[in-house]
DNA sequence: CCGCATTGCGTGTATATACATTTATTATAC
DNA sequence: GTATAATAAATGTATATACACGCAATGCGG
């Protein structure tokens, strides 16, 4: 019965769970989820992407994107433009959005902190490389 | 910007969905999703442990554990017997269950080998430790 | 042009997740 | 012993996730 111990979805999501949780709770006075936030940063980043892109960046479902990015929209948080090929869209923050992003980085630092303060810094650095090669062997 | 390299959640969520996907397709001719897998691994494991003791081990909320165990009982894999406190639900695999846990086993095995496989099994055993110091500092 | 493959995106359905609240049972204070 | 606190679990509601499928726009071979 090793599966228990090394199985790499059970030590993966359960570490996602209860990370995901202390983010959430952290920017909780937002009313943002950590979710919610990471689409906030990566449409930031990326302008200019469109859907397929942006999920595929983010190691995501398009059509989980896509629901994702509703309640983002119904919140006025970001709002969704056509782009020049009529099938595409693209997203684009409110100021609203960027107003309540800039609320939100000061709780999402905090939360950072609390989170890889369990295990240090240098320590939380390599582990997240070493995620960076498992997902870069999945996709 | 350095949060999204960074981000203790955006890292672990996306690998947590990314490995999640693999398993979940390795797991397919069952019918089973990993979440499903591992409920029964961790019933198999502590099989008198009530609710509360099982969603704190595996770090999901009581709620959670609750409603994914419905799935697997609407399947006739899993039944729930009341305990010495009437309060509580007992979880008890059923013969159907054990039979599709050990049809699922090599296909887990399979998901395993090509996931941790990626970064190699000597990096994935180093991760994991960490990942579990992680899990601590928050539980 | 026109027909068809491709591409980008949305919907239907199902599971996964958690917080707030409620219900039922047990334990405890008095 | 009863009133109240504490505990175990379920429900209501909302988000997160992905697969199968369908629709609209584009591209391309003839």
């Amino acid at each position: 019965m090793t599966m228990a111990r090394t199985c790499a979805a059970y030590n993966l999501r359960r570490a996602s769970r209860l990370v995901t949780q202390a983010f959430d709770q952290a920017l909780s006075p937002t009313g943002l989820k950590v979710t919610q936030f990471s689409l906030l940063v990566s449409f930031l980043l990326s302008p200019g992407s469109n859907m397929v892109q942006l999920a595929h960046w983010l190691g995501m479902d398009r059509t989980t994107l896509s629901r994702n990015l509703k309640v983002l929209e119904k919140r006025g948080l970001v709002e969704m433009v056509p782009g020049e090929d009529r099938r595409e869209q693209q997203v684009r923050i409110t100021p609203a959005g960027r107003k309540l992003f800039e609320q939100a980085c000061p709780l999402w630092f905090r939360a950072q902190e609390r989170v890889v303060g369990g295990i240090g810094h240098e320590k939380w650095a390599a582990l997240a490389k070493e995620l960076r090669s498992l997902v870069a062997g999945l996709k």
